[in-house]
DNA sequence: CTGCATCCCAGCTGATACTG
DNA sequence: CAGTATCAGCTGGGATGCAG
């Protein structure tokens, strides 16, 4: 059907879009930390997200906003307070993060044997990107 | 169950190791390459993930090998002939990859949607004494 | 409180050339 | 054919400082 075996190199590929989201060093973080409640706002979010700088979280939830995964509610306060949750949108990716999650804390194990045995068999050389 | 917040951003996290996996660009692709015979060699690969470089392609492939998702397989003969596969655990990861292709494949037009709306809202260079 | 402007750096990725 | 060696570039991510 769609997928010819070229596709995933196109960068329209929707599918190498969503990789490069939801591989993005935050943005799962993120979306469990705004799955949990309605509206989260921005310093609750850097709390949550321990170790994210507040550019880095900004940019983030800036691209999160434009892909429509995630809302934005600015209280024109002083100072302002600015909530942040999932769109519908958003919350539908829940699913397929999870069967991810599921997978990964099955069987990531068995990859963590398969790195130990292929280490001792192959103990230098192993390049040190993709690590 | 597991998965405490911080979970994520520890690098030894299950699922930020897949993420990273699977996130970098061309493992996806490989491994619809793979799943689709037994065994692919070399070159046939090169062909089948047209821009990737040798280098690149070997690099990958023996970081999916450590992981245990590929197996391979050298015929001594001269020149040398090395066929790579799917594991079992690489297989078992194709029904995760499957979910993400779906739901890319019915969703990502309404983010395509959602960052036209964006930018239309947004358009570069804007003062900010017409927001 | 929120988040932009700058500057900076590591490391992933790629181009090219070479070898058993 | 199936890699390895080397070098170069770009981009994501981060530190710091400032502003509305």
């Amino acid at each position: 059907m769609t997928a010819r075996r070229g596709d995933l190199l196109d960068p329209s590929c929707p599918t190498r879009q969503l990789l490069d989201r939801i591989g993005s060093k935050w943005v799962s973080m993120l979306f469990l930390a705004l799955g949990a409640e309605d509206e989260v706002r921005f310093a609750e979010l850097r709390r949550r997200a321990p170790g994210i700088s507040s550019k880095v979280l900004a940019d983030t939830l800036r691209v999160l906003e434009r892909d429509g995964f995630v809302s934005r509610r600015v209280e024109p306060t002083v100072p302002p307070a600015v909530h942040y949750g999932l769109t519908p949108l958003g919350r539908s990716l829940a699913a397929p993060l999870a069967v991810l999650r599921d997978w990964a804390e099955t069987h990531m194990a068995d990859v963590d044997d398969a790195r130990s045995a292929y280490d001792t068999r192959a103990p230098v050389g192993t390049p040190k990107s993709m690590l």
